[in-house]
DNA sequence: CATATTTTGTTTGTGTACAAATAGACTGTG
DNA sequence: CACAGTCTATTTGTACACAAACAAAATATG
């Protein structure tokens, strides 16, 4: 293996996204040190749809079933959402954001928009757009 | 707040970013399936130090102490690195990495750069290039 | 030299993240 | 109707990731 093919860490997508991820938990938990940025996404997308099976959640957040289950029974625990068996399919798990929910999730929504403005703060609003297009396309 | 500046889940950095670390680390895990990107990770840069502190090495892969500790207990238990105290200083460990975790190494460095290229496919070279420059503006 | 401060490493606790196994409920097809 | 296959949720085990508190060793400073 020759200089040019060398292994560098540094330079692989993986190791700077792994960072860039670093910095954007640590911008969102000083601006909202109340919730993980996992957790303020369940919750928001739960108050977007009103009501949600946990399975569905879990979809649309990008959670496994097992990381979706631990963030309800968090959000749950903190009475932030309600959860009941579906009575029409009992293997359902519908969720309900609380009143408490609701307003956490208005209390903190231009907050957490404030966490990527801040995430982004280095670019210009071009590369802005552009880094947001480049990384939807390789998801 | 009106439909323009409501929060929309999937347009945040944070989010996006979240989603493609998670393909990405697939794309690995189907590649490698040996070890996890952490651990390649560590053991890259201690190949390339040839020597390091856990101390030095977690901050050079990003990693806080107590991650790196258990990183290099789980790397020292699979035998591809030794650690021993320093004789002139005795709160630092010092890693090597052993004959076969630089075989480790070697055997996955090719594929590890393979992840990468997977990971970038949906993009062309300018955009691989684009998408990297950006990201390491946010870091 | 003495001690205040810093550095390194460990431990504990909480929170993602995912694989694999299990159980119960539903659906489709014969 | 029966039952094979699918869907939803749970449980267990492993692995990052970070905060906070601690201990031991080294360094700085008076």
């Amino acid at each position: 293996m020759d200089k040019n093919d060398a292994y560098i860490l540094e330079r692989q997508v993986g190791f700077v996204m792994r960072r860039a991820v670093q910095r954007h938990i640590a911008i969102f938990s000083a601006l909202i040190p109340e919730m993980t940025p996992t957790q303020f996404a369940a919750l928001a997308k739960l108050c977007e749809l009103g009501q949600a099976s946990q399975n569905e959640l879990g979809r649309l957040t990008s959670m496994d079933v097992a990381t979706i289950k631990g963030v309800v029974d968090r959000l749950r625990a903190r009475e932030l959402i309600t959860s009941a068996p579906l009575e029409s399919d009992k293997r359902r798990l519908m969720l309900t954001p609380t009143r408490k929910g609701r307003a956490m999730y208005r209390k903190y929504a231009a907050q957490a928009a404030e966490v990527s403005r801040q995430t982004l703060a280095p670019l210009d609003e071009g590369e802005q757009r552009q880094l947001m297009q480049l990384l939807e396309r390789i998801i």
